[in-house]
DNA sequence: TTACGTATGTAATAGTATAACATTAGAGGT
DNA sequence: ACCTCTAATGTTATACTATTACATACGTAA
């Protein structure tokens, strides 16, 4: 193989399920579903919701992705480093999710932790919306 | 029926699914899934998950229950009225859950969501915590 | 009484996720 | 180069979560 020399640090050790899976999710930048992602990777060689769920496990513990929780979804992690902590924007009407990614929240939340004695590993927050393009129509 | 006179303004128009749904959590506590729900209550005459979960989607829109989001499980709310909006600390060892009510958090999530300029219609959080007894050993 | 909205019962099926097991690939040590 | 150990793979089957579709009943208001 010619591929898989040594060019970033990071993405070198990701096997191949999950790198095409990874690429799926940055291409799209949405959150997909593991359904979709096999059906979408099936040419790709993918045969089983368990290579899927077994990449996804893999992408989530290493940061890259996220799950959304009440969508059931994955979406691709745009912060270069939120430690499995999450928060989007959800909107109601369109379906739209957001990465929030503010310095202010990190802060807030921090706040919020300390405020209410709250001891966390980590946290994920989901605030549900009705986005511009949503409100205007 | 005897029962059913005009008690409880509140409980009054529940029907018989969603009242024995409901006094379920109530009792227990703690996050059920729909399909423990099922199971615990075929002996007072449910025999279908739709039942269950047709109860468990109108107790929500009541604002008597919470889901659970990262669970799959619902949850009776124990705050007089949070209109849909939740809180929750996860307990990653024993899974034990608790709703969080407190004042500061409403205050703190309201200010996070001015500071950054979010347009909510609710929010669901949820904190991930290892809990006090679980810290213990 | 009629009409309408909401809840019910039941069966079938769609959608999400994991268990179990045998095999293979890759990184590190000697 | 070889061994070894861990992690990833492939495959099948199955468990768990949730909804569609349709026929029926109930309750309240006109």
């Amino acid at each position: 193989m010619s591929s898989n020399h040594t060019h970033n640090k990071k993405n070198q050790t990701l096997t191949k399920n999950q790198r095409i899976v990874l690429n799926l999710l940055q291409d799209s930048g949405e959150p997909l579903k593991a359904y979709f992602i096999l059906d979408s990777l099936k040419k790709e060689g993918l045969s089983s919701p368990l290579q899927v769920y077994r990449a996804l496990d893999k992408l989530v513990e290493l940061g890259k992705i996220h799950k959304v929780e009440s969508l059931n979804s994955f979406i691709i992690c745009n912060n270069s480093n939120c430690a499995s902590n999450t928060a989007f924007t959800i909107c109601e009407r369109c379906g739209k999710v957001k990465e929030i990614k503010n310095n202010n929240l990190t802060e807030g939340v921090n706040e919020l932790v300390r405020e209410n004695k709250l001891n966390i590993t980590r946290y994920n927050l989901e605030f549900y919306v009705v986005c511009k393009s949503c409100k205007i129509n």
